[in-house]
Parts: structure tokens; sequence; C-alpha cells
DNA sequence: CATTCCCGTGCGAGCGCTTCCACCCATACC
DNA sequence: GGTATGGGTGGAAGCGCTCGCACGGGAATG
């Protein structure tokens, strides 16, 4: 490709600047040692021509391109259904900022296997992206495993099952156990659970949180319904339709999302079945929708910006200097108590409980659980 | 940035197929003009080495980067609450796969005036897309005006007031007209809009389309009211709250999008108003949470998929062969009656008049309105 | 005044790919 | 046999930037 003269490179600055290629790149890097009479004339031309540098000819020159990706495999069934992830996004956005790297937010669905390997090749082969940020993984997840095996930068939003790789997350697990002690604390024994979709982690470290609180408080795990859903509204809807409708309705439910607790709460409402006086609802996430219903949603509070920020941030520490053993980053959850759960200062906002390391009643988590943003 | 020499590069794999650079790079470039045997040598070396071009030095060669934008300015007051640019999204997916162009997906936030300026800096002006999709734009908006003012490919979705940008839609004004008479029909007269931010065109446009409709009915639009929200669901619950408090009740309402007009059907469950016995509601985009809620909501079903897609198809001709005059197509949409306008099927599901330029009852929309996918 | 030091600048060699051009060697044709 | 033809290949010049290195000259030092 021949070049097109009425695009500037920095030749051109160079000769309308009076100096050579070097200084205005130097100028262009804020590198010190220019001198300050040199700057200001170097300046000058760059903005009366709005000159901006070739972002390929850079990244080729410096093996960086300033971008990493943001993938979510399952875009389509979860990320725009369930407004968590909007906030995730938007604290991956805030600590893009921070890092200084683009945001680039690659949209690939894991069911489709030929995405995934046109992605990974072009992106990651190809040295487009100078790492991945990968949210809501599933189990055994390609990509992941591919990410590992190769010396790439990536960081999970959510554990893996080995524990192996490199992520952010909060206890989940324990987050969920506390939400159902709640529960139990208001006295309900035929609890239930609805879940998410199996192959995600963070939907079997809720149950397990779940069944955690249940053995604990010396009930019947056996005796208890699990209901799954796929996380989105409809799902927890038409799943707790069955639950109501079946021979042993609940009279409490520790749903493992908002949006399916919504969805669940919808559903009492289509069949006269009331919250929190004929069941009780306790969701996790905390997703702003929230305030549009009626009784006010108790859930586990995710911090998912700085969820976002700091997975952002870590991979930033990981492009400049990568490490071998996994980079991981616990943080914490707080139990958001509403009306939902039967609590008697209903529909009043509070916030709740608050656990973690130092705070919970039941323990710590692991051992290098810590708060960050 | 000195090599690194475990990262394998053109050379190495020509060296190794015994053939020269060039050879291997018409390999990659699947280039007819090497002979077969050539050709499978070298495919051989390269599947065994898992060998992928740089694309920094693909770009930098080529002036290309196969990358195109997809900018959502007001991204996080809409694009996640409201669930049409999902499908939006989805269809500019397709479009990209068609057109072998990697989509990228630029947040973008309007309110932020110096990211605009970062993005436009390093993305456009730095030449690391080769073009952008623009959603939702907002009247007046910086982005758009220095695109056309730059020669750099752009497509909007949704038109630009003064008209003279590239752009695909749907004649917003004609399909508000039509919804708006359709409650008409019924014989509602306390009739009401709900619009969305008046700084966006298809607020304006379908507000416009209602009045329409209003003049053309020989009804008053002095007496009407017309309140605002922002597309999001909470703001047409509150919105709706607001009328029905009011003192002149509405007895149907024409909502500018679905996400609002879901708000408002919640506001009335809350004050005990009937839909559609004491308030009719159609809204505007179809989107999929529409199932959840009863009634089922009468609304435009915009062909959003088709959107993207055809954005993007115009967008890459645009990219390889950029033309002055803007380049503009028009989709058409169809009203989908449910049961929410009152309508006596009430609950069942009917795909219901559709509007174009040549079944319109109103005449043509803009002359060069064709159904396109 | 000679020497050292260091700051600021320019030179030039890459980074990894594409593509024009020249070249070579079969084949075809006179 | 000589000459045109043309498909396949390699050479090499870019694309626009960064950065190690060399160098010049002014300030500081003995």
């Amino acid at each position: 490709m021949v070049r097109d003269p009425r695009r500037l490179n920095l030749d051109d600055i160079a000769e309308m600047a009076g100096v050579s290629r070097s200084t205005v790149s130097r100028v262009l890097n804020d590198d010190p040692k220019v001198s300050d009479g040199v700057r200001v004339r170097v300046r000058q031309v760059l903005t009366e021509t709005r000159f901006h540098p070739n972002a390929a000819a850079r990244s080729l020159a410096t093996q960086r391109t300033g971008i990493i990706g943001l993938v979510f495999p399952r875009v389509f069934t979860m990320m725009f259904t369930d407004p968590w992830a909007s906030v995730l996004i938007k604290g991956c956005l805030e600590g893009g900022e921070r890092a200084d790297l683009s945001l680039v937010h690659m949209l690939v669905s894991t069911d489709d296997e030929s995405s995934i390997d046109r992605f990974f090749e072009r992106s990651v082969m190809g040295r487009h992206l100078d790492g991945v940020i990968l949210a809501s993984h599933v189990l055994g997840d390609k990509l992941v495993a591919r990410l590992q095996a190769s010396d790439f930068p990536y960081v999970l939003i959510g554990r893996d099952q080995p524990l192996a790789a490199n992520f952010v997350d909060i206890d989940n697990r324990l987050a969920a156990r506390i939400a159902t002690q709640h529960l139990i604390d208001h006295g309900y024994r035929r609890l239930c659970h609805l879940s998410g979709p199996p192959d995600l982690v963070i939907a079997l470290d809720r149950q397990a949180g779940f069944f955690d609180a249940i053995r604990s408080a010396g009930l019947d795990p056996g005796s208890l319904q699990v209901e799954c859903g796929n996380f989105e509204q409809v799902t927890g809807f038409e799943a707790a339709l069955r639950l109501f409708q079946g021979a042993n309705a609940p009279d409490a439910i520790f749903v493992a999302n908002d949006a399916m607790a919504i969805g669940a709460i919808q559903a009492a409402r289509e069949l006269g079945v009331r919250v929190p006086e004929d069941v009780a609802i306790v969701g996790f996430d905390d997703i702003d929708m929230n305030r549009m219903f009626r009784p006010h949603l108790t859930t586990v509070r995710q911090p998912s910006d700085a969820l976002g920020r700091t997975a952002v941030g870590l991979l930033s520490a990981l492009i400049a200097n990568p490490v071998p053993a996994p980079a991981q980053r616990w943080l914490s959850a707080d139990l958001i108590v509403r009306g939902s759960c039967g609590c008697s200062f209903a529909d009043s906002r509070i916030d709740g409980v608050r656990y973690g390391p130092d705070s919970s009643p039941y323990g710590s988590g692991p051992e290098h659980l810590v708060a960050q943003n």
C-alpha cells in the first residue's frame, strides 16, 4: 500500500517543526528529555495539524496495542438480560481509564465454537490485544484453557474450578450461606433454592453456600427442592411457577441472582402468593432494577464495579510484569436487608449485615480474602 | 523494541517451508498465483507452528485493521437497561461475520466529553478503526459532526436531523402515527404520550408521529399531555404514576419504547389501574421481556437485527468504496397487536398490521423507503 | 585553559507484514 | 532453433513508529 500524502506522519511534523522524527516521537510520548523550547514548538505543530500517530505503526514498534478485550462468552443469554453485567463493564471502563488502556469489548459467544477460534487467533495469537478479561465463563471453558496454556495475560471475573487461574471474585459460597442463614433465622423451614446454570461456577458456589447453611442449621438437605434457571428473569418466573404450584410449596426461596428473583416475585403475584407473607425471597447481586418491584428485595450486594476495576488493574499489572503464579483477588460483599425476606422494617432500604474476612459471623473465607477497589 | 525470538514471523515460516517470505504472505492471503505444491507445503508449516500473522504489522502494511467500532454514546443510560440494544448488537455481529470485519464495541459515553475526544483521536484519527457505527446518537452530537467533517467511514443507526449523514433507520414518525391511530380507532380520546429524551431524534420523531395521528383524527393536540422519560423502565414507571395520579387521567398512552411501557404497566398495577380496561397502552420496539408481563404489550416491532446487519453491510461498502453522497437505508416496521391496547383477542400473540412503502394506509414514507435485511 | 560530564538531539536500525517489480523457466508458437 | 508468453517465485522497498546509540556543545570542575 502506497502512502497517502494527505495523511501526515512523524516525518512531516518533524520537518514542519524543524526537528527530527525522534524528537517528535519523544514529545508524543512525554519523554522528559526534550527541552522545553522544542517541546512547545512541536506541540504547537501537533495541535495545528491535528496530528495523531498511527496506531498500527505504534503497536508494531512497541509490541503493545494498549487494548484489552472484555469477553462475555454467553453474551446474549446473560449480559443484556442480566443488568449486573452493565455495572461490571462500568467498573472495567474505570479501571481502563486508570491504567490508560482502551477497553475493547469483544462479544464472543461460547456456544459458537468457531467464533471463539477466530477471536483467539485473530486477537490473541495475532497480538491484537494486550490482554483479556473473561467474565462469566463456564466450567471447562475452552477459552480459559487456551489462555492458561498460552502465556497471554488474562484475568477471569469469577473464579474457576481448580483455582489455578488468575481471577477476581467474591466468596459466593460464603455470601450465599449468610443469605440463607438469614432466612433460617426468620424461622422458615420449607426453604428452597433457585439456582443458576449448573455449568457456571458461581451458580455451584451459591448452591453450595445454601446447603452449608442448611446443614449447619440441622435441617435435612434431602427434603429441599432446588430448581434451575439460566439467570434470566423469565426463567426465574417459570421456575417459581413450578415451585408454587408444586406439592410442597416453599415458605422461603434463596434465588441465585436478582433477575430471577424478580421473575419469582412476578410469578408469585401472578398466582396471588404474597411476598413475604406467604413466601420470603432473597436474591443475589443487588441490581438497580430492584427498586421498581415491591416488596423491595433483600439481596447480597456484589461490588460489581470494584470487581471490574480490580480485574483491569490486575490485568494491567500482569501485562506490564508477567508473573507465573496465579494472581488472585477476593473482594467482599454485603447482605442488604430489605422487605422481601419478611424483616419488619419492610420496604425501608438499609445497608445490612456486612461480611468479610474480619466481620463474618462464620469465620473468614479464603485466607487471601481481601477487600479492594 | 527488540524482537522476541520465541515468536515466529513470516521469515521463520518461509525458512521452514523453504520458500520466500512473499510466498508465505501470499498463502496467508489466499493469493491464487501460488502453485498447489507450494501452497500445501506452506499451509502445513503454518498449522504445525500454529502461526498467526501479527495484526499490527498487517494493518501497517495494508492501511486496514479489519475492525469497526460500535459506539453507544449514552451507553449506561440506554444500552443495558433497554434490551432493544442487545438485538441491535446481535445484528451488527451478524453483519460483521458476513463482511469479515471484527466488531469492536467501544463504549463511549456522550456525557463525558473527554472520553469522546480520546476515542476519536486514538481510534479514528489514529486509524485504529476502519469505520464506526454510531447508535442512538443525540441531537447535535459532537461525534457525528466530527465524523461527518472527517472523511472517515461511518454509519448512524437512526437518522440525524438534517438528513445529510449516512444512516440506517426505520420511519419512526410513520410507525408512531400508525400505533397512535390504532388507539384512536379503539375510541380512546384522552390520549397521552410518554416520550423519550428530547435530545434524541427517535423520541422527537415518535412524538411527531403521535401528533400526526391526533391531528388527522381532528383531536385537539393542545389538550393532550406529554410526559418525558429517558427510555429506562423506571422512568416509565415514574412518569406513569404522575399521569395516573394527575387531574386528567388518560384512557390510553402511547409510550415511546417498551421498557418505559413496561414501567407504565407496573405503575398501573401499583395503583390498581387496570390495563387495558382503565387505560390502554401501546409501546415501541417489541423487546423480548414483554412476554413476562400481562397483559401482553401491543407494540411496534423494530427490525433491530436487520438494522444492525444493514448498518454493518453499508459501512463495509463505504470502507471498500467511499462515496461522497450520503448513504441511507430505510427499513420497515410492523405494528404487533396484542392485548394491552384493548383488542378483543387480548393475550393472543398475533402479527399485526404491516406498514411500509407499499402497504401503509397513510401513503409512503420517505421516497427511498426500502425493506432490506 | 583543559578535561569531564551530561543534557538534548539526530541517526538509523529495526518491528512484521504486503506488494510492486524483476526474473526465471517452462511452454507455445513461428 | 529463436522468440514471445505467462505463471510462479524471490528481492526489496516500503507502511509509520520507537529507541539504542552516537555525538555535539555548553556547563561544571580541577
